[in-house]
DNA sequence: AGCCAGGCCTGCC
DNA sequence: GGCAGGCATGGC
């Protein structure tokens, strides 16, 4: 192989930007739209989400206060077509009670660093690493690079990481290739998620993927 | 009819 | 500090 695994990851980013165009994510009105859509999304697909997210929007109550204010039975039905509505309830309201503390306002927790907001995210109960780095880069604005199983599956079959790298390390893995930019960090994890969504509709293989990787790039796969 | 989707926590080892 | 098992809906 002649060239590096650095240039595989920038070459191919800058190939899925050709093909699909920035992609603008996270789709959401505000960033508190980002937060909760982070913790429904857990393990569960986009579209439910936005059944989950509309149910919410249609009486204008995806609110921070409303949310507290409402009684659990009520929440919890609609954002019941998310899955896991009863965990996903209580690590809304979990994240809610931190939010109080900065007097529900983003801009008090953007205050911080980086390294202390991710901690403080990941203290709450019901958002892990991919959550809190979902919440930082696409609500928060800071620069961090989330991975998900995506991600992991799409370096894999790239031969790049192995199969059962932890999300730290291959989070580290890919932020050291590319440029500390949130921008580029959104776009690399969007490009990610759009292009398997569109080629690899199959697991655990996923030929037309790799097929289109290697002729675009012309490496041997 | 089963399998899957943009995880995380608990309890056990 | 790793890992099975539980959590639950809608779409195909």
């Amino acid at each position: 192989m002649a060239k590096n695994n650095e240039h595989i990851i920038l070459e191919i980013y800058d190939l899925f930007f050709q093909e699909y165009g920035y992609q603008n994510w996270w789709p959401a009105d505000s960033a508190f739209e980002v937060i909760v859509g982070a913790i429904l999304t857990q393990s569960c697909s986009w579209h439910n989400v936005s059944l989950a997210l509309n149910n919410l929007k249609k009486d204008n109550l995806l609110d921070p206060k409303k949310i507290l204010n409402m009684k659990i039975d009520k929440f919890e039905s609609l954002i019941k077509p998310s899955g896991y509505y009863k965990q996903k309830a209580k690590k809304i309201i979990s994240f809610l009670k931190y939010f109080e503390i900065y007097d529900f306002d983003i801009d008090n927790i953007k205050k911080n660093t980086i390294e202390k907001v991710r901690e403080e995210l990941l203290n709450i109960w019901g958002i892990g690493e991919e959550s809190a780095d979902s919440i930082l880069s696409y609500a928060f604005d800071k620069p961090m690079l989330v991975v998900d199983t995506y991600t992991k599956r799409f370096t894999y079959r790239l031969s790049l990481t192995d199969v059962d790298i932890k999300y730290s390390d291959l989070q580290k893995y890919l932020m050291d290739i590319l440029p500390h930019d949130n921008e580029y960090y959104k776009d690399f994890h969007a490009q990610i998620v759009y292009h398997s969504k569109i080629s690899c509709k199959k697991k655990p293989k996923c030929e037309s993927c790799i097929l289109r990787i290697n002729n675009l790039c012309n490496y041997n796969i």
